[in-house]
DNA sequence: CGGGATCCTTTTTGATACTG
DNA sequence: CAGTATCAAAAAGGATCCCG
C-alpha cells in the first residue's frame, strides 16, 4: 500500500513512446520550417523571418532558443557591424533532417493528390 | 492596387510549405502515437486506449475524429454486442507510416545517447 | 464498450511597440 | 540587425460526469 498511483494529476509528458523524443522537438509551431530552411546550411536571423514569411519575430526567437538549448542548433554571434548571428544545424540537428523530409515528402504527395482532384480532403 | 495584402490577420495557417500538410495531421498531441499503433493493423478503441497509457476518452475520441475526417483512417462499427468500433488506416494513412518512422528513428537515437550519455540534453 | 457534453486550466501563439 | 517586453487571444488538453 505504500507506493499508491495517484490517478489524476498525469505527469506533464505521459506518452512513453520513441516518438515523444522528436515530437517534443519539431512539435512546435514553425519548428519543421526552421530546421528545413536550415538544411542547406546556415542561416541569419532575418533570412529565417523571410524564409518564414508569417512568423513574428517573437516566434521565431522562441524557437530559435528553444533548439539551441536542445542542443539541435548553433547560435552564432559574429562581431561585425551591424550585429548578425548566424544559426546552424548541429551534429545532433543534422539527424532530424531524415524526419522533416519524410514530413515534407508527405506534403509533397498531399499537394499534388489536391491538384489530381484525388483529395485526400484536408482541411 | 486592386488587390491589396492584409498585413495583419494572418490566415489560420500561415506557413507555405511542404511541412504544413503533414504536420497538421500528425501535430496533435498523441496523434503519431494512434499512428503507430495502427501501423500494424486495425485497432479497437478500447486497444488504442490502453496501447496510450495516460490518453483521456476525450482527447482519444477527438483525435480519431480528426483523423477519420481527413481520410487517414477509417472508423467501422461492428455491430456486435457489447458494440466494438475498429480503426484501421485508410491507403492514405499509410502514406504517413514512413514520417512517423522517420520520427520514431530519431527518438530511438535520442534515447540511446542519452542511455551513452552523449546526453543531447532534451528535457 | 465507445463515446458525448461540459467546464476549466494550461500552453501556445500572435500583435504591437520598443531597444542596443 | 536581432532581438525583448507586454498584453491579449486562442487553441489545446484534461477532469468529470453521463449515456445508449
Amino acid at each position: 500500500m505504500a507506493l499508491r498511483m495517484r490517478k489524476n494529476q498525469s505527469p506533464p509528458h505521459p506518452y512513453p513512446c520513441p516518438l515523444t523524443e522528436c515530437m517534443r522537438i519539431i512539435g512546435g509551431a514553425w519548428t519543421p520550417n526552421i530546421l528545413w530552411n536550415l538544411r542547406g546550411g546556415p542561416r541569419r536571423f532575418s533570412e529565417l523571418k523571410s524564409d518564414i514569411p508569417n512568423v513574428s519575430s517573437k516566434v521565431l526567437t522562441t524557437r530559435l532558443r528553444e533548439l539551441e538549448t536542445k542542443h539541435v542548433l548553433i547560435r552564432e554571434v559574429k562581431p561585425t557591424s551591424p550585429p548578425s548571428v548566424e544559426y546552424s544545424l548541429s551534429e545532433f540537428g543534422e539527424e532530424l533532417i531524415p524526419a522533416i523530409e519524410a514530413i515534407a515528402a508527405v506534403g509533397h504527395k498531399i499537394k499534388r493528390s489536391r491538384k489530381n482532384n484525388h483529395t485526400p480532403a484536408l482541411d
